[in-house]
RNA sequence: CGGGGUGUAGCGCAGUUUGGUUAGCGCACCUGCCUUGGGAGCAGGGGGUCGGUGGUUCAAAUCCACUCACCCCGACCA
């Protein structure tokens, strides 16, 4: 592509509407633009990446034995009816109506479409197994779309869906998805984690993430510094050294406007290891839980979710606490004074003798409190979230770490949870009807592609990993108006096209900071710059974006060759996982 | 949805508190000269219903009401 003809626009401010790097590089090296809140135009720059990172997933997609598809955007109501999830997926569903009045939705996914075509042709055990993928432009009306392509509203993703007669062989299939998401994943040129993560509200036996390390990442993950151990913090489990502490008599003490854990610990003079602490929630369907954990610990929403069945938390509003009867500061587990409420503990307070806990009364608290002495609960859970600096729950030797993570791809194992729901049935060799075992698997393409600019960037721009680079060389003429130069430049540009090789050729009649400024900006991994000096010596100067200080001069006869060499060794350096 | 904030040229902003010339600046864009290895310089030029609607006023970017859009912090997801 010659310069001067695309359509390529950079711009030199930050973009205030950007929160992050990636976002700003993308929006200022004209990737992207915003149409909408969450709703971006691909320009194209941007446009080239998004085909790039698509072709690698379809390759490895393809590769894994997965069959391409690409089903329909607007979806009939009736299917998410049948689902229920026309009631239950909520606001995030964008509901439309065509000229009849009948009920369309813009797919956020597409479990629902997927079976109703497995539904119509596979119908014998001979038929599987099988793996439906597609690339498509999803939407999902986010509350709150952030950060560009990481979190838009309108999104392209690969989505895939796997159908098994039963589970070894379901688990046959995820881990060749597995096994293609780290290609894919590696091929990109990221440096990722694929961490355990919680099956959630879609529910399922095993579930992965795969993270793009990154202090911008809106998830946090814990990881072993000893063993290959990572899981999301939402699933995260440790061994915590317990101090079971003296056992002492149950004692009522006054606590006067001492309402927070500090302050009553402080008042008491008591470790917060030592006591409980109250957190009152509700669930999609009203009913109430309380939940007890360590004074300080920190309830992890998303294991208390787990442990209640619920799929969704709300924390009580203090009138709400009132109405059911509870005491703001004061909530503890003996005598505690509402029966519908259940309640639940975490584990770890099991091993404590000696606890200050809530007396459901203003102003009174009781210390030397002890589980199963002197109250119980309803159910003993995991509710605490992992700290930093504890023991890893699988080599038990290595200290946990929480890092953070951008979430570009997601694995499941389904298991019956849609093919029973959804009624999706196949005869077994004995001619018995049986529901499919299935899996899903999801890539965010902008994600990824943007969480790729996320680890690779400097102060003057992108550096593209050359796999998914919009170009993988940028010729820049420094003097467009010298023939001899000029004539140069649009020979080995024209070499380059018939090697293939994708080439974008700055011919543009600009000074030389502007071209050299938009090169860094726009990132692309390898670049010939032919000025003057070194062209009377018959050298041009060939450098690495990732290095963009060392240059080599090269002898104008060779540059073909020694490009094809250069750009082979970056393509050979993706064929290892990159160590994080 | 709760909390905070912003809407003035393609981008980044000033002007609004205290209403009053023809609404300004930098970048970008167009013309010419000049310059040419890291975002030059000079001269000239184009581009705005000041987010929208309604109100107050002799007079509104500026005051009032309503409304829309967007951004940031929280709970969800690829």
């Amino acid at each position: 592509m010659r310069y001067s003809q695309s359509f390529i626009y950079t711009l030199k401010e930050d973009q205030k509407e950007a929160a992050i790097i990636s976002h700003n590089l993308l929006l200022r090296g004209g990737f992207i633009s915003k149409l909408a809140s969450g709703i971006y135009n691909y320009l194209p720059l941007g446009l080239k990446v998004i085909k790039k990172v698509s072709n690698i997933v379809r390759e490895e997609m393809d590769a894994a034995g997965a069959l391409e598809i690409l089903m329909a955007a607007i979806q009939p109501a009736e299917l998410w009816m049948e689902s229920g999830r026309w009631n239950d997926y909520g606001k995030e569903l964008l509901r439309i109506k065509d000229r009849k009045e009948s009920d369309f939705v813009f797919g956020p996914t597409h479990e629902e479409v997927v079976t109703d075509i497995v539904k119509k042709y596979a119908k014998s055990y001979k038929d599987l197994p099988f793996n439906l993928y597609q690339i498509q432009t999803k939407f999902r009306d986010e509350l709150r779309p952030r950060f560009g392509l990481m979190r838009g509203r309108e999104f392209i993703m690969k989505d895939a869906y796997s159908f098994d007669a039963d589970e070894d062989s379901m688990d046959i299939s995820y881990l060749k998805m597995r096994e293609a998401y780290y290609n894919i994943f590696r091929r990109c040129g990221l440096a990722f984690r694929s961490v355990e993560a919680d099956t959630g509200s879609i529910g399922g036996k095993d579930s992965e993430e795969f993270m793009v390390l990154s202090s911008t990442g809106e998830d946090e993950i814990v990881v072993c510094d000893a063993c290959e151990y990572s899981a999301n913090v939402e699933r995260a489990e440790s061994i915590t050294e317990d101090d079971a502490g003296s056992e002492e008599k149950l004692e009522k003490v006054e606590t006067p406007n001492k309402q927070t854990i500090k302050n009553v610990c402080e008042f008491l003079n008591a470790d917060e290891k030592f006591s409980a602490k109250a957190l009152v929630y509700k669930n999609e369907e009203g009913k109430i839980f309380c939940f007890f954990v360590e004074g300080d610990d920190e309830l992890n929403e998303i294991k208390a979710a787990r442990a209640t069945g619920s799929v969704e938390l709300e924390m009580l509003s203090d009138e709400e606490l009132k109405k059911a009867g509870l005491t703001k500061g004061y909530i503890g587990p003996i005598n505690f004074p509402n029966k519908d409420i259940e309640v639940i503990c975490d584990k770890r307070l099991e091993n404590r003798n000696n606890l200050v806990v809530g007396a459901n009364e203003e102003n009174y608290h009781y210390k030397g409190a002890k589980l199963h002495r002197d109250f119980e609960c309803d159910k003993i859970a995991d509710l605490r979230s992992v700290k930093e600096g504890e023991v890893c729950p699988k080599c038990e030797k290595g200290k946990l770490k929480r890092i953070r993570g951008i979430e570009v791809g997601h694995i499941f194992k389904l298991g019956l949870k849609y093919s029973q729901a959804m009624n999706a049935l196949f005869l077994d060799k004995n001619g018995k009807t049986q529901p499919f075992y299935m899996g899903c698997y999801g890539i965010g393409i902008g994600r990824t592609a943007q969480a790729a600019v996320e680890q690779n960037n400097d102060e003057k721009g992108i550096i593209w990993p050359i796999s998914i680079a919009p170009f993988e060389v940028e010729i820049v003429s420094l003097d467009s108006k010298d023939i001899a130069m000029s004539s140069y430049c649009d020979m080995i540009y024209d070499d380059m096209i018939y090697r293939e090789i994708e080439v974008l050729y700055d011919e543009r009649d600009e000074r030389a900071g502007i071209k050299l400024n938009d090169m860094d900006l726009i990132g692309i991994p390898i670049r010939i710059v032919v000025g003057k000096k070194s062209f009377q010596n018959n050298k041009v100067e060939i450098s690495l974006r990732r290095e963009k200080d060392k240059k080599e001069l090269i002898d104008i006869d060779a540059v073909l060759d020694y490009i094809t060499e250069l750009r082979e060794k970056l393509y050979a350096e993706l064929e290892t996982i990159r160590e994080v």
